[in-house]
DNA sequence: CGCCGAGTGTGCAAAATTGAACAGAGTTTA
DNA sequence: TAAACTCTGTTCAATTTTGCACACTCGGCG
């Protein structure tokens, strides 16, 4: 119908690119929104959680909103056929448990700590003043949920249009966030071909061919041990055809 | 790890339960964005679209905020291999193309009109400055971002655990918004077996097989013409094994 | 040392999905 | 009326994906 124009960005286009809602005088405000909660919460209920320990899991009454000062943190969601899926893993500074806001009585996904993590517990009542009465706080929220958004879109995407091994490729580049300039990046230990397979929407056995693929035409690397490299080429494999 | 739950509404929560945010006092707001809107904007940019015509096309510099006050949009991404896929279709009162405020420059999705529409347009910097200043407004968007980022974990969700003939049956019972009582509701004329190929992530060959397959099993009943009403007992479909 | 246990590399048959083709029904249009 | 067009029903071979199965490596650890 229309003029084809570019296309959706496969990979993802907002890795750790802080979008910010520019304010009318186009200052942005994305420091003071850790230090401000901090502040209001007076530490009251600032937690730590170990590694593979349970925020909230599925089925739980939905309660509260939750900060991740530090960490990280992964939503995963178990069908009733038993399968379990990796929604979404989120880092530094990201909200979770957000949709208790909309009405949500319980929750739709079990968040658990992937690294130790620092947490801000959020009341749903509280969290609902904040919003309605603190200056600034919705805003930021805003921007949180607009990036949250394009990352749900961008997945959604990507599962409609790619085969299971663009798709792996992609999350691939994605946990491996690349600095401005570096060329390869290391993925964070501790994730296995299960996880991936849980993130991709495919079986391990998928993954593991996969990988094998990749290893051999040099886009990464990785041994028994967790470590594991990703070179930006693995871009090839999504951009073919 | 933790014991299993109830199970992710597969179908999805909200379709049209209009989710609000509370507000301290228990108060909520609905009714007035769009009347509020429509007064700041006194007219100006209030536009009407007749069936089939692009709002904006996916590659477009993104500059402006959307809100559908009434008809039916349908968002829809061209990939590079020239496959479509219709992300989302909007009802009255929501808002589209937000994205720009995320710092998105250009549409990731052509929007167009299914059915006759009135649109307001706002520019990004207005609403920014609405966000920014004016009371109440900001909630009432963070509530359409809410349910919207739900929609689509849902979706999410849905492509990684189940099959197409799944995936189909949820897309009917979706389109179908059934009312408070009724087990019988039609779906919007108008859409064909290609557009729901392209909402579920499929072929238009396999969109026909599980439809002869449902009208069999009494689930769904159509003929050549558009008329389509979907019997909830379709939802045994998604229940099954 | 030898026995786990977790994670990986393969292989394979069954099942699901794609992609393309063609026929027919029902319409609009010239 | 005839041609053009849209939409649906139905093939079918090729490809992709699933679900298992089993062997193998590598670390701890009793």
């Amino acid at each position: 119908m229309t003029s084809q124009h570019n296309h959706p960005k496969v990979v993802g286009a907002n890795g750790k690119s802080k979008p910010a809602l520019t304010t009318a005088n186009g200052k942005t405000q994305d420091i003071n929104w850790a230090a401000f909660l901090g502040g209001i919460l007076r530490g009251k209920t600032v937690l730590e959680y170990a590694v593979n320990r349970t925020v909230f899991a599925q089925g739980d009454p939905a309660d509260s909103v939750w900060y991740l000062k530090h960490g990280e943190v992964k939503l995963a969601v178990t069908s009733q056929q038993g399968k379990e899926a990796i929604v979404s893993i989120l880092g530094d500074n990201e909200f979770f448990g957000e949709g208790c806001l909309a009405g949500q009585l319980l929750r739709i996904s079990t968040a658990s700590a992937v690294t130790e993590c620092t947490l801000y517990r959020v009341e749903k009542a509280l969290m609902v003043r904040l919003l309605h009465e603190e200056h600034g706080i919705a805003e930021l929220f805003i921007t949180h949920l607009l990036s949250r958004n394009t990352r749900f879109e961008e997945d959604l995407v990507d599962q409609l249009f790619n085969s299971s091994e663009k798709r792996l490729a992609r999350i691939l580049l994605l946990l491996a966030h690349f600095g401005k300039e570096s060329r390869i990046e290391t993925v964070h230990p501790g994730i296995n071909q299960e996880h991936l397979a849980q993130m991709v929407g495919t079986t391990r056995s998928r993954v593991s061919h996969f990988m094998n693929k990749f290893r051999t035409l040099g886009f990464i690397d990785y041994a028994g041990n967790g470590a594991l490299t990703v070179n930006n080429g693995l871009l090839s494999v999504i951009l073919s055809e």
